[in-house]
DNA sequence: TTGACATATCAAGTTTCATTGATATATTGA
DNA sequence: TCAATATATCAATGAAACTTGATATGTCAA
């Protein structure tokens, strides 16, 4: 059985939450010139150690950066396939839907409703 | 001066806000099929009337719908250049920066980093 | 004008998230 | 091994967001 929603919705949502904070934005940002350290971020961005921690294990949770041990430092770089794919998840709501979702468009039978 | 940062990360926050709540998705992927008022998107989400009005004020706020009366109805539709905005600030992170913020990008000066 | 319907707003309760300070783990060099 | 450094985790606090039920506003039809 389908919900009647597209994938957009099941598995987006931690990305765009993970977006949501102004600081999370901004280690993307500095990420985009190439992998860095926590420390160098840290001294970028003018915050705590253990907050910076946090921000950063909710964007890895997202998916949208990558970690690297190298000795006792720890690398972070941006997971490019992760923001592809959120890309592509507003290109999806970017395309008008002609037939509504209770249309069984695989069999292209009428269903009833009011496309058919 | 410069806060160093890309407006990125000044304007977008509440538009991935907007996103991070399932719901709020759900709204847009049934406008994809076009607008609709409130009363058809209630019945197609199943939750009460105050909560969708406030999941449709947060995602008119961000930009992301627009709505228009019709008599006693309200009809919301997706608001594509909200959508266009948000691809173009994913599009921005996607782009690698070759020099580093704390250069002088404008004089082409050297500043002492290592980009220098 | 009155009543019914569609939608918005508000106040209160609950949950989730961001922040802080303290502590734990892991790695390196002496 | 020991001390120093880099990073992660945890518990507690406060702030923000979601949810609910009640009420207000706005429109139409009788």
């Amino acid at each position: 059985m389908t919900t009647g929603f597209l994938p957009a919705s099941e598995s987006c949502c931690p990305q765009f939450q993970a977006l949501s904070d102004r600081t999370r934005v901004r280690i993307l940002e500095l990420l985009r010139s190439g992998e860095r350290c926590v420390c160098e971020l840290m001294a970028d961005l003018a915050i705590r150690q253990s907050l910076l921690s946090f921000h950063l294990k909710t964007l890895k949770n997202a998916g949208l950066v990558k970690d690297r041990r190298d000795g006792r430092w720890v690398h972070y770089s941006i997971d490019w396939s992760g923001l592809e794919e959120l890309k592509e998840l507003i290109s999806v709501l970017q395309t008008p839907q002609v037939q509504k979702a209770c249309c069984d468009q695989a069999s292209n039978k009428p269903c009833g409703c009011d496309n058919s």
